[in-house]
DNA sequence: CTTGACCTTAGAGTTAACTCTAAGTTTATA
DNA sequence: TATAAACTTAGAGTTAACTCTAAGGTCAAG
């Protein structure tokens, strides 16, 4: 049986945060002392590590809320339900990678196009591109 | 001269989004009517229109504060000193594109693992690698 | 028996960038 | 002149996921 501060050393979590994922339905202290302490069994430290381990992979608390009912009963759900999510988080980082491409070679073309160096920003390419307001037009692949 | 409605339909940005970009100072109204409304010349336009471009890239609202300050005393700016905000916004765009691949092939083993079908989870392989907590050890390339 | 580390709660604060509301004023149009 | 669309302000609300604070209780060691 752990306390708290055991649980947040051996997940990486903090105190703090664990007693934020107690209140979003996330980790759950089996036990609690006479005087109010949170106490830990296995099986909680089980579903801790769940928690941090769905979380790290980028899993909102909400999908990981989702994911738990699923595997506290897991015979009345089926493999699709859990690949459901998994799509869906899959395509949201899909869409997100997307729009950082489309930035990152925005600002490599700026980065080229500027030297650099210590002369005035009078004719500074990177500010006459971005009140070109066609900054944004991506150009064709390695022009 | 533009009233906040027409510049917002120009710009694409809501009058809302306008006034708040008034007060974190990068949009100002040079006129306002005698019953305070505000009104926009050609060179305020440019001016949203610059901001618009900025943010569109992705720099953040500070940055863009930045930038404006550069362009209205470019003589006194240098290059380097744009280059300097623009790299580091690349390496903040770097690092997220970096953090969403690593999600991104740990979802994909994750969806490759899992049937995906209406077989029950009792068995679904994508809680089980949840479970086993080295689901984020990124597997050699094209395993 | 005291000291310090650790624990408790409720609830407020943080961050970024909006987004919206309420209550009232102005302007353009029919 | 009436009405609807557009405008004004100050300030609160939104989102996600924490993060921190205040004020106090508990526990182990010396």
């Amino acid at each position: 049986m752990l306390r708290i501060g055991e649980l947040a050393t051996k997940t990486g979590l903090t105190a703090h945060t664990i007693r934020f994922y107690e209140k979003s339905g996330l980790i759950n202290a089996s036990q609690r002392s006479e005087s109010g302490y949170r106490y830990y069994t296995d099986t909680d430290v089980r579903q801790a590590e769940f928690v941090k381990t769905a979380r790290k992979i980028g899993f909102s608390v909400d999908d990981v809320s989702t994911l738990l009912s699923i595997r506290v009963d897991k015979s009345n759900h089926t493999c699709q339900d859990v690949t459901e999510i998994t799509q869906r988080k899959l395509n949201d980082v899909n869409e997100k990678i997307s729009e950082l491409l489309l930035m990152q070679q925005t600002l490599k073309i700026l980065l080229n196009s500027c030297c650099g160096g210590p002369e005035s920003a009078t004719h500074c390419s990177i500010m006459e591109a971005l009140d070109a307001s066609n900054a944004l037009k991506p150009r064709i692949i390695a022009e």
